[in-house]
DNA sequence: ACCTGAACACCGTTCAAGT
DNA sequence: ACCTGAACACCGTTCAAGT
């Protein structure tokens, strides 16, 4: 502790996958995945493009290995067992079961524990804009191979857990699951967009009279909407969709 | 086919941003983003990848060119203006009304023209995989930058002649926006992963298989969902998450 | 075992020079 | 007005050489 008065030594603070990953995450929430480079990096490790391949094999593993991190930290907060398990009999219905031992958190409704796990994934993708891209890309992915094929079955079990039948499942999940990186996607490149230091309100006002301001006869819903989008929530208006799709599980077609 | 002896004169074929967006498409549709190079783009034009320059600002502007002229063509397949227009006083009642001199296409309900424009965006993303992406980073921008919020507009007056109170209008048309992409991207990136010439069925198969073959502890839900994709339409689980969604526009939340 | 740093084969983009 | 092609400042990646 007291001893780290010098630089940080070689030997004491050597190369490793884990310090790579980190300041790669580092890099790419400062400036996107499109200035993530090995020399930046190397610079920012103190050391030259070459060790990084001694520990990563490639970009493409770096980008996985970052984005393995970071989703699996915001896993971690929402529950990933959720308080129904999955049984492959018959369709199970909600009706709440005795408390399970769950690991991280109280056990919540399936709807609830949904909401939770967009939440997380909202937040982490807010934070790590990069994340929703390389999310995207991984869904089709075996599971085993990155992290993206989890989110699916975190939220698919919790789906398995709701009043629906069984045939509904995986159309149901990925519903969820596109809308959730679709929407967590654009918030993130709309923040990007308004940059760290601006003003939330004035820019959703600008947005709004900007709209305001189109041809009635080219765009007259995107008009009709700019009041709603003038005061509104993000996080309120991530979870009125997944409200409105978990709505439209049990509703009969009309 | 047997007139393709000499190469193409420079005078009777010069170079114009048409030609240069078309090129540039038929290379994204061959090898996607990732290939696309102005190197390459030039030698297709049989000229230097500087002329490219003349006609095009930069490697993004030729992208937006490339998704515009791509997404032109798929919305004008699909009614561009719907049955009602969006009157801008109440929320619209879907009493079908007379019939409107529909530019394209005879008149449907709000509901059948969702799910055409959704069709229409489905099959153009699964012609064109790169179009996911593009359209994704597309949808922050302001409505006359690109064709992006021309697809919000699309969408969100069809949802405005749905019977759903006016406050949710723009809740409902994001949903179906983020679900429409994210789901297209993934069948685009499925197709991709199967590449040309392979059997649907078989990979179908081999990806049912290694789904049951999980770990049933890790991955209780994927595994129980593994049936279901074995023999699933995907335009037609495409359309099911769409009625998803609009059954729960209406739905009161149990 | 781990790191260095020069080198290779690319990129997007610019720009003097041509027609 | 439009095109050429060399050149610049980058990339990811490799690899002999060091410790």
């Amino acid at each position: 502790m007291a001893t780290r008065t010098r630089r940080p030594e070689r030997r004491e603070n050597p190369l490793s996958r884990e310090r790579i990953v980190g300041a790669a995450v580092e890099l790419l929430d400062a400036d996107g995945e499109g200035r993530l480079t090995f020399r930046a990096l190397a610079e920012r490790l103190a050391t030259g493009p070459g060790a990084i391949y001694w520990h990563v094999a490639n970009k493409s593993e770096l980008l996985d290995a970052a984005t393995d991190a970071v989703v699996a930290d915001a896993l971690a907060v929402a529950p990933a067992t959720p308080v129904t398990p999955v049984t492959s009999a018959m369709p199970v219905t909600s009706v709440a079961p005795a408390m399970s031992a769950a690991s991280t958190t109280t056990a919540e409704s399936p709807r609830d524990g949904i909401r939770a796990v967009a939440l997380a994934l909202f937040d982490a993708i807010d934070a790590h804009p990069w994340l929703a891209a390389q999310l995207a890309a991984q869904l089709s992915r075996s599971p085993g191979q990155s992290v993206a094929p989890r989110i699916f079955e975190s939220i698919g079990r919790q789906v398995s857990a709701l009043e629906a039948p069984k045939s509904s499942w995986f159309t149901v999940t990925s519903a969820l699951v596109h809308y959730i990186l679709g929407a967590a996607g654009q918030n993130a490149a709309n923040g990007r967009t308004l940059g760290p230091g601006a003003d939330r309100g004035e820019f959703l006002d600008t947005t709004a009279r900007a709209w305001e301001a189109l041809d009635p006869d080219d765009y007259p819903f995107t008009r009709a909407v700019a009041v709603q989008i003038r005061d509104h929530d993000d996080r309120e208006q991530f979870l009125a969709g997944i409200d409105l799709i978990l709505n439209g599980v049990a509703a009969k077609p009309s």
